[in-house]
RNA sequence: GCGGGCGUGGCGGAAUUGGCAGACGCGCUGGACUUAGGAUCCAGUGGAUCUAUCCAUGCAGGUUCAAGUCCUGUCGCCCGCACCA
C-alpha cells in the first residue's frame, strides 16, 4: 500500500475498472424492490460546470447509498441535445449542429465518467438522435389523433432575436428566457399542445406529491391559476351582439358602471362601424399592440382606455353603460371582457377616477356607509349588498350565489371556472429540432405522417443563414412530399417542435432506451415507474416539471403507461455561488470543476460540494474548503495505512465477538462506529442531509485516531471499524473506498457490499451523562449507571455539594427530570 | 401586493420531539517535528470577566421548570408570481 493517497492515479484505474465491468450495469429484477434515481438530464453546452457537478454527486450518493441497501437501482444519463445554442454555433463557427452536439456530448460524458457517477452507461439517450425524435414524433401523432394536438392561429409570443415563437413558460418578464431579447406579439398559425384539459389534475394532484418541495407545488399552483366565478352575458345596444363578461364578482353585477374589451377583441371593429369615436379607437388599438408584452402585462403601466361610441346592456339591471376598449384587458383569459366595477375593484376604481366614469356602491362594509364622492379607495372586502335591487341587505357571498341562479334562468348566466393556465405552444421556426411530423395537402388539408414513415428525419446537409431562419424553408428535398392521404403533391411542415417536448417523456425512455418497435414498453415503464427521486434546479419549477406531468398524464390516459405522475419526490438543489452570487460565465465567476479534479481528484470534490451545505440551499464555493475536504480524505488513508502497518495481521483478525467481553476502550469506540452508522444511514436515507452525515464520518475518523494512539489496540475491533468506515464512505468517495476495500483484503467491489446495519446492543451504555439545572440554567454534570432509577439521580444530585452551592439555601420547589439527559430543580 | 424561504461565532454550517447553543469543517493563535513548512501532529478558538459567573441564535414582547426551536408583533435579506377581471 502506498503511503500517500494518490488520487490520479486510483481514480483513473477504477474508473476504467466500472467501465470495464459495466461495474452499474441494471436490469428488471423482480427480487429486490426497485429505485428510479434521476438527475435533470443535461444541455450539452459543452463543459459541466459546478451546477452539474453538484447535481450529479448528490444523485449518485443516493444511487449508491440505495444499491449497497439492496435496492435495484435505475441511474440513467442522457442528454437534452435540441436547441438553438447549437444552431448559433453553426451560424457563428460554421460548424454543423450536430457535430458541435455530438462534441460537447463526448467531452461531457468523459468529464461525468471523471466525476465516477454510478450511469448505467448502456442506457444513455440523445434527444437528438432519430431513434429517440422518432419517438418524440410518435407521441406527437398520439396527441394528435386524440385532439390533445392542434393548430391554431393566435397572438403569440415571437422572439426578434432568436427567430422564432415561444411558449407562454418561456417568456420572463416579457423578455425571451433564453436571450433576454423583448418578446413581441405576432399573429401566427401555430402547434398546440393542450394542456388545458389537464389543468384541474394537474393541480389536484399536487397534493398527492408529499416528497415534492412547497416551494414548486405553490409555483405550479400560481401557474395553473384556478378562478371561480361566473360567465354573465351582456348586449351591445347598438348591435345585439351577446357580451358575455367572465367575474369572480357577480354580486357586484348591480354596480357596472361600464365595460372594457381588449384591444384584440373580435366586438371592437364591428361596434365602431358607425361610430364617430373610430378613428379614435382604432389608433388606441394600433398603439397597444405596438407595446411590448412586459409593457403591456406590467402592473406599473398606466391603464388607458377609450370609448368607444356604444354601450352594453346589463342583464341585471336593463341600463347601458359605456362600452370601452382597454389596454389592460388580456383577449386570452376569460372572454377578453371586463366589466367596470369601480367601487369594489381597485383597478376599476383607478380607471373610472381617470375618465369621470360613474362609481356605484352595491356592497356595503359591516358598520360603515360607503358613499360614492368621498371614496378613496376601492371597498374590495365582503360586505352587504346595496343599490341591488331585490338582493339589497343579503351578505354579498350568498349574493354571488342567488344572482347568478337569477341570470341563469334566463339563460344570462353560468358558473365558471377559469384556468391561467393556456394551451403550450410547441412548434418552433427552427431547425435544430424534433421535425413536426404533419404534411400540407391542399386537398386534404394538414396529414399526419403515417406512423411507419417515421421518424421524419432531420436533414443534416442544410445551409445555415445568419438571418436565423430555418434553412428547412429553403431545402426542397425535405419539404416537398406527397400527401399520405391522396398522393397528390404536398409541403411538409418545417416548424420543429419545442425542446421541452422531447425532455418531456426522456425518463420513460430510460426505462427501455434500446427499443426499435415502441417508445418504451409497457412492462418495462410498469417495472420503473414513477422516478422514485427526481433531483435538479428549481429553474424548471414550471416548464420542465409541469409539462412531463401533462405527458404522463395524457399517456396514462392513452394506455401507454400505468403511473399517474412521473416523478414521486422531487430534490431541488441549491445553486452553487462563488462571493455571494451565482457562478455564472457573464459574471466571471465560475470555477471549472474539471480543473478541480485535476487538482484534486473527484472524490474531494464531490466530498466538498456534499459538505459544505445541504443540498436544498445555495452553496457558496470555497477553495479552502476544499482543501479541507481533500485532508480528510488523506486522514482517511492514513488511518487505514497506518493501522495496517502497526497491525499486518489485520487483515486475518476475526470479527468482533461478544460485546460484553471487550474493555472499555474498545466499546467506547465501537458505540462511537455504531452510532455513526446509524446517523449516517438515517441522514442519507431520510433527511437527504448529507452534510451532517459526512461530518459524521469525519468524527468517526476523528475518534479512530484517538484511539489508536490511545495504547494497544485490538486487531478485530480495529478491523471492524475500518471497514465499516470505508463502507460508510463509498457512496461519497466511491474511489478511495474502493481502494481502500481492497487494501483490507477484498476482491471484490466495495459497492456491491451491504451497507453496514448498527446493532442496538452496541449503543447501550452503562454510563450516561446527566447534566443538572437550577432553574433552568445549565449548573453542573454527573455520570451515573445507565440503569439508576431517575429519584436516585435526583437525590444524588441534591447531594452533591455543588448543587447545594447552586441552591443556595432556597427552597426546592420541584424537579422536573428527563431520563438519560437532565434534571432541572426548581427553586424560589 | 400575493406566495415560498431565510436570519445562529471571523466564514460554511450543526442542534431531528421544546431539554447541555455553536457538532463537523474553514480560518485564526500557540506549540511539536523540521534545513524549511503552504506537509503532518498536539493544544486553543462566541463575547465579557476569569476557580465561578454574566451576556449571546435579526429586534421587542409572551407562553414554559426550560425557547435557536412554540405564540404575537416587528425589521432585514433571497426567490417566485404579479393588471388574471
Amino acid at each position: 500500500m502506498e503511503e500517500r493517497y494518490q488520487h490520479d492515479v486510483l481514480e483513473a484505474k477504477w474508473q476504467a475498472r466500472w467501465e470495464e465491468t459495466e461495474a452499474f450495469r441494471i436490469t428488471e429484477d423482480t427480487q429486490k424492490p426497485k429505485y428510479y434515481c434521476l438527475e435533470m438530464f443535461p444541455y450539452p453546452s459543452g463543459h459541466l460546470h459546478m451546477g452539474h457537478a453538484r447535481n450529479y454527486s448528490i444523485g449518485d450518493v443516493l444511487a449508491r447509498f440505495k444499491i449497497m441497501r439492496g435496492w435495484n437501482v435505475l441511474h440513467p444519463m442522457g442528454w437534452d441535445a435540441f436547441g438553438l445554442p447549437a444552431e448559433n454555433a453553426a451560424i457563428q463557427n460554421a460548424v454543423h449542429p450536430y457535430a458541435w452536439t455530438r462534441d460537447n456530448m463526448d467531452n461531457m460524458r468523459r468529464q461525468l465518467k471523471g466525476m465516477g457517477i454510478s450511469y448505467d452507461w448502456r442506457r444513455e439517450v440523445a434527444t437528438c438522435q432519430p431513434d429517440y425524435y422518432r419517438w418524440t414524433q410518435w407521441i406527437f401523432l398520439q396527441l394528435y389523433k386524440n385532439g390533445l394536438a392542434y393548430k391554431k392561429l393566435g397572438y403569440v409570443n415571437w422572439c426578434p432575436d432568436c427567430a422564432t415563437v415561444l411558449a407562454n413558460e418561456q417568456v420572463v418578464d416579457g423578455a425571451c428566457e433564453r436571450c433576454g431579447s423583448i418578446v413581441v406579439k405576432k399573429a401566427l398559425d401555430q402547434w398546440y399542445f393542450k394542456i388545458t384539459d389537464y389543468a384541474q389534475e394537474l393541480l389536484d394532484s399536487l397534493g398527492g406529491l408529499p416528497g415534492w418541495p412547497e416551494k414548486v407545488k405553490v409555483m405550479q399552483e400560481n401557474w395553473i391559476g384556478r378562478s371561480e366565478g361566473a360567465q354573465l352575458v351582456f348586449e351591445v345596444a347598438e348591435t345585439g351582439d351577446a357580451l358575455p363578461v367572465y367575474t369572480t364578482r357577480p354580486d357586484t353585477i348591480f354596480g357596472v358602471t361600464y365595460m372594457v374589451l381588449a384591444a384584440e377583441h373580435p366586438l371592437v371593429e364591428k361596434v365602431i362601424q358607425h361610430s364617430p369615436h373610430a378613428d379614435q379607437v382604432r389608433e388606441f388599438v394600433r398603439n397597444v399592440q405596438k407595446l411590448s408584452d412586459m409593457d403591456r402585462t406590467s402592473a406599473e403601466t398606466e391603464k388607458e382606455g377609450v370609448f368607444t361610441g356604444a354601450h352594453v346592456r346589463n342583464p341585471a339591471t336593463g341600463e347601458l353603460t359605456p362600452l370601452w376598449v382597454g389596454n389592460y384587458v388580456l383577449l386570452d383569459y376569460g372572454t377578453g371582457a371586463v366589466m367596470g366595477v369601480p367601487a369594489h375593484d381597485e383597478r376599476d376604481f383607478v380607471f373610472a377616477r381617470k375618465y369621470g366614469l360613474p362609481i356605484k356602491v352595491v356592497i356595503q362594509p359591516p358598520g360603515l356607509h360607503l358613499h360614492e364622492a368621498i371614496m378613496e379607495n376601492a371597498y374590495v372586502d365582503d360586505g352587504v349588498m346595496d343599490n341591488s335591487g331585490q338582493f339589497n341587505g343579503i351578505p354579498n357571498e350568498e349574493g354571488k350565489k342567488r344572482i347568478v341562479d337569477w341570470l341563469e334562468q334566463k339563460g344570462l348566466a353560468e358558473n365558471r371556472i377559469n384556468f391561467r393556465l393556456r394551451d403550450w405552444l410547441i412548434s418552433r421556426q427552427r431547425y435544430w429540432g424534433a421535425p413536426i411530423p404533419v404534411v400540407y395537402c391542399p386537398d386534404c388539408g394538414p396529414q399526419p405522417v403515417p406512423e411507419d414513415q417515421l421518424p421524419v428525419m432531420l436533414p443534416l446537409d442544410v445551409e445555415f443563414r445568419p438571418t436565423g431562419e430555418s434553412p428547412l424553408n429553403h431545402y426542397p428535398a425535405f419539404y416537398e412530399t406527397t400527401c399520405p392521404r391522396c398522393g397528390a403533391k404536398a409541403r411538409r411542415e418545417t416548424d420543429t417542435m419545442d425542446t421541452f417536448v422531447c425532455s418531456s417523456w426522456y425518463f420513460l425512455r430510460f426505462a427501455d432506451p434500446h427499443n426499435e418497435t415502441e417508445a418504451f414498453g409497457r412492462a418495462r415503464t410498469d417495472y420503473w415507474m414513477n422516478v422514485d427521486q427526481y433531483i435538479g434546479g428549481v429553474e424548471h419549477a414550471i416548464l420542465h416539471l409541469m409539462y412531463a406531468r401533462f405527458f404522463v398524464k395524457a399517456l396514462r390516459d392513452l394506455g401507454y403507461v400505468g403511473c399517474d405522475e412521473p416523478f414521486q419526490n422531487l430534490l431541488t438543489q441549491g445553486m452553487v455561488l462563488m462571493h455571494g452570487s451565482k457562478m455564472s460565465k457573464s459574471k466571471g465567476n465560475t470555477v471549472s470543476p474539471e480543473d478541480i479534479i485535476n487538482k484534486y481528484g473527484a472524490d474531494t470534490v464531490r466530498l466538498f460540494i456534499l459538505f459544505a451545505a445541504p443540498p436544498d440551499r445555495d452553496l457558496e464555493w470555497s477553495e479552502q474548503g476544499v482543501e479541507g475536504s481533500y485532508r480528510f480524505l488523506n486522514r482517511l488513508w492514513r488511518i487505514v495505512y497506518l493501522s495496517l502497518q502497526n497491525c499486518p495481521s489485520l487483515k486475518e483478525a476475526a470479527p468482533v465477538g461478544n460485546l460484553s467481553e471487550l474493555p472499555r476502550r474498545e466499546r467506547d469506540i465501537l458505540y462511537m462506529l455504531h452510532k455513526t452508522i446509524k446517523k449516517v444511514t438515517d441522514d442519507v436515507e431520510n433527511r437527504f442531509n448529507f452534510n451532517t452525515a459526512v461530518s459524521a464520518i469525519m468524527e468517526l475518523v476523528n475518534a479512530l485516531y484517538q484511539y489508536k494512539d490511545s495504547g494497544e489496540t485490538m486487531p478485530s475491533v480495529t478491523r471492524t471499524c475500518l471497514e465499516n468506515l470505508i463502507l460508510l464512505t463509498a457512496p461519497f468517495a466511491p474511489h478511495i473506498a474502493e481502494e481502500l476495500w481492497t487494501e483490507m483484503g477484498y476482491e471484490t467491489s466495495v459497492h456491491r457490499e451491504s451497507w453496514p446495519v448498527w446493532q442496538e446492543e452496541a449503543l447501550a451504555r452503562e454510563e450516561i451523562e446527566v447534566v443538572f439545572q437550577i432553574n433552568g440554567k445549565l449548573r453542573g454534570r454527573l455520570t451515573v449507571p445507565s440503569l439508576m432509577e431517575q429519584n436516585e439521580v435526583e437525590e444524588t444530585i441534591l447531594s452533591m455539594d455543588r448543587a447545594k452551592e447552586a441552591i443556595g439555601g432556597r427552597q426546592v420547589v420541584k424537579i422536573i427530570s428527563v431520563p438519560g439527559k437532565l434534571v432541572n430543580i426548581v427553586v424560589k
